[in-house]
DNA sequence: ATTATTTTTGAATCAATATTCATTAAAGAT
DNA sequence: ATCTTTAATGAATATTGATTCAAAAATAAT
């Protein structure tokens, strides 16, 4: 029997991110994806059931990325508060570093793939939030941060702030270099303007 | 002859601002629009050359309440470059505090918005920024702000945790008060975590 | 009350593109 | 070398919903 060419799932993937990005999805043509990946458009729904599910698994697979870098930094104890803090966001940059049309996705389809009803991402996003916040809490019991900030809008705050500076770097990745900004965010948030 | 009833135009501006909200703009309806305004499918194209014009009508409103009131805080050289942050803040949560849905399109079909072509959405979100940046300057000109914080880092990181929070409170009004969110934002943004 | 003018209507049209599926091509087994 | 099975293809189909437009309704003028 034939086999499959074992590189199409991924060519699929990475050819949609591209597009996702410069189009959004709702103007992505699955022809143009196919187009780029250099594969038929029919062949798209031999690996994806259909266009949603291309966007659910470019989510899926970066969640757990994201995830697991961010339990490194969150289980080492040896870590301070403020230190935790600035790992935490150097993770974030990191894991875009590579690949800005992925931060594009990431920050423009994030409303659009909740509206869809896949509720899991939802909880993909509180969890991350939650871990955000139990670093603050852990700071502030700790003495190391104010106790006057409040946590729910706390966590929201940073990773508004880094949501929308991802999105600044990949419009125009050597505009400002991802180390300029990401060292700026950590000390704004530590220390503030004044 | 016969006169407009007169407040159809209007009718129609406000139901497809919560239609856009709850449904996103790719998925809203212009039958389910004409509807909620208590108008048929058809009038919507008698006051509106199509579903972008809709969109780019509420733009243009949005943008124009904004910078007008930027500009009486911006002009008012009695104020300390911190208080000139603080205010500009909450202008920012006033102006969208009766209108959660205006809230929700704003931050969600921002990006949409520019990609359909139309760069004087652009231009207004550029100003938009420069004007905060020129608060930060001002501020590190007299001494008042750190001078290490980059600028153009700055003024991406204030408006996208402002953005962000927007949203949030947006999505839930009554989770988060607004006026909690405002004060937390403004002392987070001068004074950081620590 | 009739006419002229403009608004309003919503069913019909039209375009765009996601998805399907019959066909063809390739790979491995015998 | 032929056969079997699965992969790959892309033109045809189906659906959805924006937009149009001919008809109907409303208002004001005479």
């Amino acid at each position: 029997m034939r086999l499959k060419e074992g590189h199409k799932e991924k060519d699929i993937i990475e050819a949609a991110i591209k597009v996702f990005a410069e189009f959004g999805y709702h103007n992505a043509k699955i022809s143009t994806i196919a187009k780029k990946a250099n594969v038929a458009t029919g062949s798209v729904y031999v690996y994806y059931k259909n266009k949603e599910d291309i966007l659910f698994n470019i989510f899926d697979t970066l969640w757990q990325d994201l995830f697991e870098k961010l339990r490194i930094v969150s289980d080492n104890s040896a870590l301070l508060p403020d230190e935790k803090v600035e790992l935490m966001v150097d993770m974030v940059f990191e894991v875009f570093s590579g690949n800005p049309s992925l931060a594009v996705v990431f920050v423009n389809e994030q409303n659009n793939i909740i509206r869809l009803g896949e509720y899991r991402f939802n909880d993909y996003y509180e969890k991350f939030l939650d871990f955000a916040e139990a670093v603050l809490k852990e700071g502030i019991a700790k003495g190391v941060f104010r106790k006057e900030i409040d946590l729910n809008v706390f966590r929201s705050f940073i990773f508004g702030a880094i949501r929308y500076l991802l999105h600044v770097w990949a419009e125009d990745p050597k505009k400002i270099g991802i180390k300029k900004i990401s060292s700026t965010v950590k000390n704004l948030l530590l220390h503030g303007i004044m």
